[in-house]
DNA sequence: TTCCAGCTTTACGTTAACGTAAAGGTAAAT
DNA sequence: ATTTACCTTTACGTTAACGTAAAGCTGGAA
């Protein structure tokens, strides 16, 4: 269940390009083994890169995504770090929050921006006849 | 009450730069009136502007923000536009709900995280003596 | 008059996160 | 032997949304 995967093994599984893959090993992110040039992944890999896909969906910055994946070693698990994380975690949650607030007002708006369009178009067809 | 502003009245008000401004002129989201070189802000140049913002803060791109105000004018509302602007707001929900997910489960996983690395400081501390 | 604050235009610079060639090595299949 | 399918490195290109300087007009205060 840890088989070893190759870069486009990897690419296709978790959609993304293999010029991705290679860029976030360049950040630092990834290490694979190699045979010959090879690259090959293992399990662990492949759970780095889903921990990527996954703050990225969220709104993290690479830079916070590495961030993110070092809370997971346990050599670079200090109080700051933790502490420094949860609080961007928190500030993420509360623009979810402001961003959710501001969706369900513009739904609001678009409502009645429809109504006034298609009685608008409404009346145009009366005018101008169904068939114009 | 929609009295006319400066530049750099609209500026501090919205907490963004003039460079700003004028850039949301360029892309043509804007067309403030002049009074020589001077631009003077109308109360719907400001309410175009909040438009803009709150645009960005959901997500969309200034290209998006702008196909939004255009909907605001009832010159451009026709059904299509009002179908497929429908549509990326639906997008935009189901990503919401996707961040949600995703946060929720962080949270989760840091919380583990987070007491793993507690008792691990704390058995250090223990070994080491409290003054170390 | 000189100075200053605030406005203007023009235009090149910046950052993130890859995209996209170019040029070539390798291994299995035909 | 040659095609095909992957893989590699190196390196310049791209996009969005402004930032940031440079150079200059303009109206009122000292």
């Amino acid at each position: 269940m840890a088989a070893p995967y190759s870069i486009s093994d990897l690419a296709r599984e978790l959609d993304i390009t293999t010029r991705a893959i290679r860029f976030y090993e360049e950040q630092g992110m990834l290490s694979p083994e190699r045979r010959g040039q090879e690259r090959i992944y293992s399990g662990k890999d492949k759970v780095t890169l889903k921990l990527i896909l996954r703050g990225k969906r969220i709104g993290f910055s690479l830079a916070e995504c590495k961030e993110l994946i070092e809370l997971y070693d346990p050599v670079h698990g200090n109080r700051k770090q933790l502490e420094t994380f949860m609080h961007k975690i928190a500030e993420r949650r509360s623009q979810l929050q402001q961003q959710l607030l501001d969706i369900q007002q513009m739904q609001l708006e678009l409502d009645t921006a429809e109504e006034r369009c298609l009685s608008a178009l409404a009346e145009t067809d009366k005018k101008q006849g169904i068939t114009a």
